[in-house]
DNA sequence: TTTGATGTTGATAATTAATATCAATACCAT
DNA sequence: ATGGTATTGATATTAATTATCAACATCAAA
């Protein structure tokens, strides 16, 4: 796992904005990086709770906020549930299929898909930069 | 265009569900299927104002809600943006390449991908209900 | 047609998530 | 060490959606 070289890039990105290393945003960075996909706000925040009594939620949100700048997360949003965010450094680009019932997201990708997006972008005379492909359904264990 | 079939359809599920017909649901149905595409509540409340000034913007939101439970229209959701609400019936299956810069929304479909959609389903023993594909990037006249 | 049970409306309140505000504090270049 | 300033955490605000409820409208049955 690439955390390290995840961590080195937030670090970096911060020093040269000109923003500053602070405890809480290395909690939160770490809690982050260490932590399940998909997580929301909320999640973190507990979590973080539990080693750093004084933490703000406010904080939790800027941080992560932050990270998606840099490049580290991603956001996504899913019907009108809460944004969820996921890490991006070391994780290939991809798709989700998302339970309907259980609500898990599995992790799918498809080359042949994303070339024909290309070509759909094209025809359209579309300069696509990133794209957002769900599949509601069932999962294995659901149906 | 199948504007009175969509009329049926809406006043068939009212009638099976045991509701009621009203002046404000016909005109709100009526606005809602000669409205353009991708309407938000505010847009629709907008255009019904000026022919009924008394009609409250709940009942708008709760007949578009109808909608979408009997079919007639889907909720598609953009990034932080409120919901914009769609025309289903009559209207193949598309999805969208949405520009970043204007905002604006084209409609498009690819038979190859929504197979490959269905194969990458099958891959993950996941029975695919609906998807969403959006292509993020600038349109024609933005770029 | 009248009636009455009940679905609907419209105004407003409540809820929810995301973001802004700001005084106190912490960071870090000098 | 210190001072300028970014950050924090508590709270307020914003914004969209949904819930509440009394007054009213609808429609099936009498």
């Amino acid at each position: 796992m690439g955390a390290g070289k995840a961590r080195e890039i937030f670090f970096a990105y911060i020093k040269d904005k000109g923003l500053r290393n602070t405890k809480q945003r290395e909690e939160i960075l770490d809690a982050f990086l260490s932590a399940g996909k998909h997580i929301t706000v909320d999640d973190l925040y507990n979590i973080l709770k539990k080693t750093d009594q004084a933490i703000g939620y406010a904080t939790v949100h800027r941080n992560l906020k932050l990270m998606c700048e840099c490049g580290l997360a991603d956001e996504i949003k899913v019907g009108s549930n809460k944004t969820r965010f996921e890490q991006k450094y070391g994780h290939e680009h991809h798709d989700h299929l998302i339970c309907l019932k259980c609500g898990r997201f599995i992790e799918v990708h498809d080359d042949k898909i994303e070339r024909l997006q290309e070509k759909l972008s094209e025809a359209n005379d579309f300069v696509a930069q990133r794209h957002k492909l769900e599949i509601y359904g069932l999962c294995k264990k659901c149906r």
